[in-house]
RNA sequence: GCGCAGGUGGUGGAACGGUAGACACGCAACGUUGAGGUCGUUGUGCCUUCGGGUGUGGGGGUUCAAAUCCCCCUCUGCGCACCA
């Protein structure tokens, strides 16, 4: 019988299909995995590393449902998003039908290639259900101070004419276009992410077993923690009456208070209260202000290119010497961490350095290498060391001076340590159509009002011009008139909508909601407890900072309202690596994609998940291969081929071991190291290729043999252990072979493991210079002289100065002279 | 600059201190074929005077034994980056 991959796959799909194979069941008391892949935003097919991802997680749901572990596996599109809005622009589509034909045919490409997922509960985030639940989750969170609006200067994007959170800034461009970002002041929904730093940070201790330890380092680097010491820098007489007594002080933030001694100048943001105030009030003459505002409209990446400042012509008194220190403001002064200040210490900070040469500012060393002397002449001395020039903490070090410096400040209530975040709220309103509308209403006489939960979803008008040329729904004619809902007077409706992160942060807790839950709630609390947290999350590691970090967030805020009870969603995380051709990453632009319909068309699904799983192992690139696709293709041949070896059955052959030849055992012993090596990789390793090379090797060891109960318990195996990476043909097999009983639990059979004779690798000093077979049962002695009379010529007058017998691996002889 | 990951045949990759290169791709030879492909068998790290030598980015160390552990260097990829 020929193996035609169209004929097998199209029978085994429509089996799944009618008979609901893959629906997980509402009985709790089972066992559960939640098998959850990254969903995909449905820009219309499929790519290569969309077959990654959902290859590997489908390998793990297959495997746990073989092990009667009732398994989620769920699939949605992540739908709302510039994309659509960008493909009407350019074809005239409406986002909706964009997007909803692409959803139907990305959905056929998913069970072309035999993923097993629930189709019961397959989903799209812009649809108005999962907007409802997510608007009602707004309201929430407004109401709860987690969410709030405020106006402040926002990352533009020219291009995309939209605000940008700032995770979504790369290198000072738009993540999505490229674009330089600009700052444009407006306002803006915030959520309070910053309240949750600490926890966020401190949570990932709970995670580090089942994440890569390159994401939970992203993430730490990301938020950003410091500590150090905050203080005033009060004014010095002359410059409050420069400034109208407006200002006494301003504060500044530093996480090394051992170099306070060498503070020479402080700097300013320019974008600071104070410098806004001496611009407003006329305080600085117009050379100087046309400098700053030139300074602020700077991009941030020309603003990291070269140092600017200009001296205020205000002075500050050092806290501790009492001596007068001038203001400068500088451009790397970041308004928006710390306090927007520094205190600018030259000898020992490389910025400050750089910026004190340029203006010729006094560099004044007050740290030394422990044993020798410092030298700042050529550049700034940035390790820790020991104080001089410092009052009473000369002599001491760094790190105890910090100590002893902070607590005198905090004695004298003159400062006190501080602790500083990079991380940002997360702004989520987008000046877009095809997004989920922040349910919120502007009335002239109530402010900002909620919308009532029982009106939601406030769904999009389908009815919009999308020309690339402003919000369509701010120019929309009707769609944002509404009442208020507390006095019910005309009033319009927040015309922003929200940052299609938020849809991404609580879908897995959506999948657990069963189809009888779907149309009532977002989910129940007894699916939640059930279900959750995934046990494995697949997904590309270009999400190690955005979606995983908000995900995390969105479970923590979940749990403060009282909806779950755990702090961490994703107990396993596996980031797969990209899929390469020629070295680079496929993409379009580049000309390197190969299309996984065709592969499909070529050679069939099972050829494109076995390819893409025998590779490399699931983290790393993988660099196509036009031919090892080809030869993936011919082992399932073989493999469907030579199944014809084996006699049905419906339990597995019982095979008296003593009997069998030589080839015959190591068949056996081929076929049972390959289970084991499954389990190994199903339990901690997922390295896929390992597994599949055990299940070559045992088919090539099957092969030397013509035992048909050795081939029929070989089968019985490896159908079994190839399931979730070649589901279909797996699936002919053990149904024509097995009735299907063989996609079941596997049990090892020890008596294969063990051996007549034994073969030991000899080495003389460590190099490996012949072997010897010997008895299983051989006694150390027996074993050491084989072994000696094997390498005898290379002991041939020297001197055995010590022996070394490894069980079953080899003998090392150590010699002299 | 800081952090993380990594460097093994012609290629993808095995080897969780114990016979380096499993498994596969490629290549070569032979068989099958009118030819090509498929299929099957065999070989394949490098050098070699066929004794052997050498070999996991480079150098050192620990060990009976190191791709694996430690130190230094180097290169590549990724992330962060004027964060005070």
């Amino acid at each position: 019988m020929e193996y035609i991959s169209s004929d097998i796959e199209k029978k085994w799909q429509e089996y799944w299909k009618e008979n609901e194979s893959f629906e997980p069941s509402e009985d709790f008391t089972l066992d559960k995995k939640y098998i959850l892949s990254m969903f995909p935003f449905p820009s219309g097919r499929l790519h290569m590393g969309h077959v990654r991802n959902y290859s590997i997680s489908d390998a793990l749901a297959r495997y746990h449902r073989q092990q009667g572990k009732n398994v989620l596996h769920p699939i949605g599109f992540d739908s709302f998003g510039m994309p659509a809005e960008n493909a009407a622009i350019k074809n005239g589509s409406h986002p909706k039908g964009w997007t909803y034909d692409n959803i139907d045919y990305m959905k056929n490409e998913f069970y072309s290639l035999g993923f097993s997922f629930s189709r019961k509960r397959e989903m799209a985030t812009s649809d108005e259900l999962y907007t409802k639940f997510e608007q009602a989750f707004m309201i929430d969170m407004y109401n709860k101070g987690l969410l709030y609006r405020e106006k402040g200067m926002l990352n533009w994007c020219p291009h995309d004419q939209t605000v940008l959170a700032n995770e979504q800034v790369v290198d000072g461009c738009c993540w999505r276009c490229d674009t330089p970002i600009v700052k444009k002041d407006m306002n803006q929904y915030y959520f309070k992410i910053t309240d949750y730093s600490d926890e966020l940070l401190a949570d990932l201790s709970k995670i580090e077993d089942g994440w890569p330890k390159q994401v939970l380092t992203m993430q730490e680097n990301w938020i950003g923690k410091s500590n150090g010491l905050a203080f005033d820098l009060l004014f010095d007489d002359d410059s409050k009456s420069k400034l109208n007594a407006e200002f006494e002080s301003f504060d500044v933030f530093t996480t090394r208070p051992d170099t306070i001694y060498g503070v020479s100048y402080t700097a300013l943001a320019p974008e600071h209260a104070i410098v806004t105030y001496m611009i407003d009030n006329k305080l600085l003459d117009e050379d100087t202000i046309a400098k700053i505002t030139k300074m602020k409209n700077t991009s941030s990446i020309d603003r990291q290119k070269v140092k600017e400042g200009l001296a205020l012509g205000l002075n500050v008194i050092h806290p501790l010497t009492g001596k007068t220190v001038p203001v400068w403001i500088a451009n790397f002064v970041l308004m928006d961490y710390g306090s927007g200040a520094v205190m600018a210490v030259p000898a020992h900070d490389d910025r400050d350095y750089d910026f004190a040469k340029k203006y010729d500012l006094p560099i004044n060393a007050v740290i030394k290498p422990k044993d020798t002397d410092v030298d700042v002449s050529e550049k700034a001395f940035t390790d820790a060391g020991v104080l001089f020039n410092s009052g009473e903490f000369d002599g001491l070090n760094s790190k105890k001076s910090q100590y002893n410096i902070i607590k005198m400040f905090e004695e004298k209530k003159i400062g006190a340590k501080t602790t500083n975040y990079k991380l940002k709220d997360w702004g989520v309103s987008r000046q877009r159509y095809w997004g989920a509308p922040i349910p919120f209403i502007h009335c002239k006489d109530c402010g900002l009002v909620m919308e009532k939960k029982e009106n939601l979803p406030i769904a999009l008008p389908d009815d919009v011009e999308i020309n690339g040329e402003g919000s369509p729904l701010e120019n929309h004619p009707t769609w944002k008139n509404c009442k208020c809902p507390e006095c019910g007077k005309d009033a319009v409706r927040e015309t922003d909508t929200m940052d299609t992160f938020v849809q991404s942060s609580w879908y897995f807790l959506r999948f657990c909601a069963s189809p009888e839950t779907l149309e009532k709630a977002a989910f129940t609390p007894e699916e939640i407890k059930y279900w959750m947290g995934v046990d494995h999350y697949v997904g590309g590691i270009e999400h190690a900072i955005l979606h995983l970090l908000y995900a995390r967030f969105f479970t923590k805020v979940f749990r403060d309202l009282g909806y779950l009870d755990f702090d961490e969603p994703f107990d396993k995380l596996l980031t797969q690596g990209m899929v390469l051709k020629d070295g680079a990453k496929m993409s379009k632009s580049k000309g390197n994609t190969v299309d996984p319909d065709a592969i499909i068309a070529k050679y069939g699904a099972d050829t494109a998940r076995l390819f893409i799983l025998f590779a490399a192992p699931p983290t790393q690139e993988l660099e196509w291969n036009d031919s090892a696709v080809e030869g993936a293709y011919k082992f399932i041949k073989r493999f469907f081929d030579r199944s014809s070896n084996v006699v049905a059955t419906e339990s597995k052959p019982v095979i008296e071991h003593s009997t069998l030849s030589k080839e015959e055992k190591l068949a056996r012993k081929k076929v049972y190291e390959a289970l084991e090596r499954a389990n190994d990789v199903f339990a901690e390793r997922y390295t896929f290729n390992t597994m599949i090379a055990g299940v070559m090797e045992a088919m090539n060891a099957l092969n030397s043999q013509s035992n048909t109960d050795v081939w029929s318990e070989g089968y019985w195996i490896l159908a079994s252990i190839m399931e979730p990476v070649i589901p279909h043909t797996a699936w002919e097999i053990s149904d024509k072979y097995f009735n299907l009983k063989n996609l079941s639990p596997q049990t090892t059979v020890s008596e294969v493991f063990v051996e007549d004779s034994i073969t030991l690798g000899v080495s003389v000093n460590g190099k490996r210079r012949g072997e010897v077979e010997v008895d299983a049962n051989a006694s150390k002695d027996e074993i050491l002289v084989a072994a000696k009379a094997e390498v005898a010529k290379w002991l041939e007058g020297k001197e055995l100065v010590k022996e070394i017998v490894v069980p079953k691996k080899l003998v090392n002889l150590v010699i002299k002279g």
